[in-house]
DNA sequence: GTCAGACCTGACTATATGGTCATTCATAAT
DNA sequence: ATTATGAATGACCATATAGTCAGGTCTGAC
């Protein structure tokens, strides 16, 4: 909610004009959610936005600078809520091994759930070369993301994790995640689909877990 | 070659002007090539191409149309490649889970020897969404694409393969590939890579075989 | 009912990129 | 050496998109 309302704000008060504001701010973010996995960041214009929400062009500069704010801050409400679900750890983990099953869990349910976010999160690009045009603001939640990442993996790691790993760890799972998506593509049901990523998910949680120097004999 | 000069043309010979305009030529699609794999299709301008081929502007529109004729140029060379890899047979090919094997190793090799071609022609957007903001000329390598794809896969199909299936496969195909490069991110040795993408090959195979209506038991 | 304040609007301006063309430069024939 | 032909050039124009703002609309207080 944009507050230039400051007489209602001190009153804490909230107010049927920022209900609307609200609403209309949310209608644009959606909106672009939505054009932006159809077309691309690069492709879509703030007329693509504004016409998709069914609003004047003058009212997306009254909530968002320009294309790259709404983008960032979309991002950064899809991350929360892929952190969310990273936090929310359902059993205990002792392992590392365990601990990467639990970050693919997230990110495949993650992916199923909310699939134009995870697009929007890890648009291609992301994938496929790490330096890119990527903006400032745009780098500030990855950062936030591969910060979390350690946090999460940290405890099963004797030493600091070499920052390097945490970024090669992360576009490997995401990769991984589209990998899965093949499967999901060629029209198989559901469980089909789990029972035969099954045997790449064990060898992906091996080769992550000994990619960060784990040893399976000492449980370390 | 843009042949303007019409009496050297007629002579048959090559002239060092034409030789001169060929390395233009080459000059202008490796540029292209390396700042559409670096910025995406969308973000690059003729300038960018122009300015990392050391040329100048007007240059680009002597050898092409438009930022589309000079994509659409570098994706048919990219898979003409593909393709011929697709059809020098190694060994004998007897059954459909055989051509598939033959199929993913193209498309593996290719995306490891000739990493930005392979990103040009599957660039992220490709995978995740089919309907999108694609240009006809675009559409018209991608369809030669499939159609070679069920050339090689029909034999060993009984009935007629439904276009749809066609192309999920492909999606199928590259969203695997990108898959296993996920793998190589975590900076394996290749050796190692390969025995661990082992198990999701045969898994993948079979998916893909029983996708298309293969039987184990009957072999058809 | 009316008035102030905040939201929304779309015509307008500025800028960046696409695309052109008169000119300059390189080549090859005479 | 001269000249004709085609390649390369970059200043220039046209267009599309970013971003602005004066004016219209909605809301809530009095």
């Amino acid at each position: 909610m944009v507050i230039h309302n400051m007489i209602d704000a001190e009153k804490g008060n909230i107010t049927r004009a920022d209900k609307r504001a609200d609403r209309t701010r949310r209608k644009l973010l959606s909106a672009a959610l939505e054009v932006f996995t159809e077309y691309g960041l690069d492709a879509t214009t703030i007329e693509d936005i504004t016409q998709r929400a069914d609003l004047g062009k003058g009212t997306f500069y009254r909530h968002f600078q320009d294309k790259e704010e709404i983008a960032t801050c979309l991002v950064d409400l899809s991350l929360n809520e892929l952190l969310e679900r990273l936090r929310n750890v359902g059993k205990l983990i002792k392992t590392l091994p365990e601990a990467i099953e639990h970050l693919l869990d997230a990110h495949y349910k993650f992916f199923l759930e909310e699939n134009e976010k995870f697009i929007l999160l890890f648009q291609g690009r992301l994938l496929v070369k790490l330096e890119r045009r990527i903006s400032e603001k745009m780098e500030g939640p990855y950062e936030r993301y591969l910060h979390e990442l350690e946090h999460l993996l940290a405890p099963f790691v004797g030493e600091k994790i070499d920052p390097m790993k945490i970024r090669r760890l992360a576009c490997a799972v995401a990769g991984f995640v589209f990998g899965f998506f093949s499967f999901a593509m060629i029209g198989m049901e559901m469980e089909q689909v789990e029972s035969s990523i099954q045997p790449l998910r064990q060898s992906f949680v091996k080769s992550l877990s000994s990619f960060l120097g784990y040893l399976p004999e000492t449980g370390k």
